[in-house]
RNA sequence: UCCCCGAUCGUCUAAUGGCAGGACAGCGGCCUUUGGAGCCGUGAAUCGUGGUUCGAAUCCACGUCGGGGAA
């Protein structure tokens, strides 16, 4: 019989605030937490995450509820699981997803553990998603669902996770915040862009930690599918597949990245239909479903935050390797990014997308015998 | 040292005597707990100097630059 205490997991900003606001209007026992992820040197005001500035923003909350806040350093743990894997992706040509193995490796992790020492029942965050007996169901406001970042979280974590804000609207969040009297993070903005890349310009983090000679930052080739070199650029760190900024111009119609060669450090152009794909192949793949599904099985796939899904049939499971045969073309499949996996509302599974491919593997027909 | 051909926004190009237009790139905004995309908005050019003409990117002369040819 899980009692009443809960740690919550509190950024300074206004979903994680009105979550601790209103678990403690219904009851709960709340410690506030603040993971101390990275150290941004010299403190940048405006951060909407893991600034001083914002640990100062949680604390006052809690101070406002009369509840005890913690400030959990996971610089360490934060800096080898996602900030490296961030740096090593980029240099092999992929597209990192930091979010998600913060969310899988960093966040959950360590909040279980704090709850577990503080002798906490259940855990609390601000994500828009909603959890009920271990499975995760999207947030309602669909515009704000968050399930996307969230498929690395294990299912005992889930079976303890309240999500209060995961039911409503961001603009009732809002409203909350207001009428419990937390004017100052209530009209925040809304955080964007990688927490631990202060301006926006995920480059100087490759430069800090791979210095001026790292491969993916030298110049470069951009080719056409054909061979064509039609110009340079200036480190192929700089691109992502399905990108259109900062490729030449001078072509009739605009053109995409729609791959990225890190041995001869090209990035290839092509147009808008070379981004399409029916066929995808994801690895390290974890289920939250009790029970993992298998081939021939229907899902439904998501391969990029706020991307529309699409219908698919699992056609090969080896391992934590999965491939998929899409009902409908996606565009600008990534390697590095997040596949995941869903049955209606409900969130199944996820993995890292290692390859997309223009022709589905052949769906496995039924055998007649 | 002669003869051709060419030169228009950052790029590719349209306008062949009548307001220099488009595409792509750029920039700004919206959107967004990754990177992108998308949507809305926006700045940007006739190689130079003369001449012809009511009017020149367009015709003429000279020059500059680029490409090709010529002992």
């Amino acid at each position: 019989m899980p009692g009443r205490r809960v740690l919550v997991a509190m950024s300074g900003g206004v979903d994680s605030s009105v979550a601790a606001a209103l678990l403690h209007e219904q009851g709960y026992e709340i410690i506030g937490a603040t993971m101390k992820l990275f150290c941004h040197g010299e403190d940048l005001p405006d951060r909407p995450c893991c600034s001083l500035d914002s640990v100062n923003d949680a604390r006052r909350v809690c101070q406002q509820l009369g509840v005890p806040h913690y400030v959990l350093n996971l610089e360490s743990a934060f800096g080898r699981d996602v900030v490296q894997d961030f740096v090593d992706e980029y240099s092999r040509g992929r597209t990192p997803i930091p979010c998600v193995r913060c969310n899988t490796f960093t966040k959950f992790r360590d909040l279980v553990r704090k709850a577990e020492a503080l002798e906490c029942d259940w855990i609390a965050t601000g994500h828009y998603a909603r959890a009920h007996d271990g499975d995760l169901y999207r947030g309602l406001d669909h515009g704000k669902d968050q399930t996307y970042f969230l498929w690395g979280v294990e299912r005992h974590v889930v079976e303890r996770l309240l999500l209060p804000v995961g039911a409503q609207t961001k603009a009732e969040t809002r409203a909350i915040a207001h009428r419990l009297g937390l004017e100052v993070i209530a009209e925040k903005t809304e955080s964007q862009d990688i927490c631990f890349v202060p301006d926006g310009d995920h480059v100087k983090i490759i430069r800090r930690e791979l210095g001026d000679e790292a491969p993916a930052l030298q110049r470069g080739p951009f080719v056409l599918q054909d061979g064509t070199v039609v110009g340079e650029h200036d480190g192929y760190a700089r691109f992502t597949i399905g990108q259109r900024k900062g490729v030449p111009g001078g072509f009739a119609a605009p053109m995409f990245v729609v791959a990225i060669d890190p041995g001869t450090r090209s990035v290839v152009l092509g147009p808008r239909e070379a981004l399409l794909g029916r066929g995808l192949i994801a690895r390290g793949m974890r289920w939250m479903c009790p029970a993992p599904l298998g081939v021939g099985d229907r899902v439904s796939v998501q391969h990029r935050h706020r991307a529309t899904p699409v219908a698919a049939e699992i056609v090969r499971i080896d391992g934590d390797e999965i491939e998929l045969a899409l009902d409908a073309p996606l565009s600008a499949i990534t390697p590095g990014q997040s596949m995941v996996l869903y049955d209606g509302e409900r969130l199944l599974g996820g993995g890292f997308i290692e390859s997309g491919s223009a022709a589905p593997r052949r769906p496995s027909l039924p055998v007649l015998v």
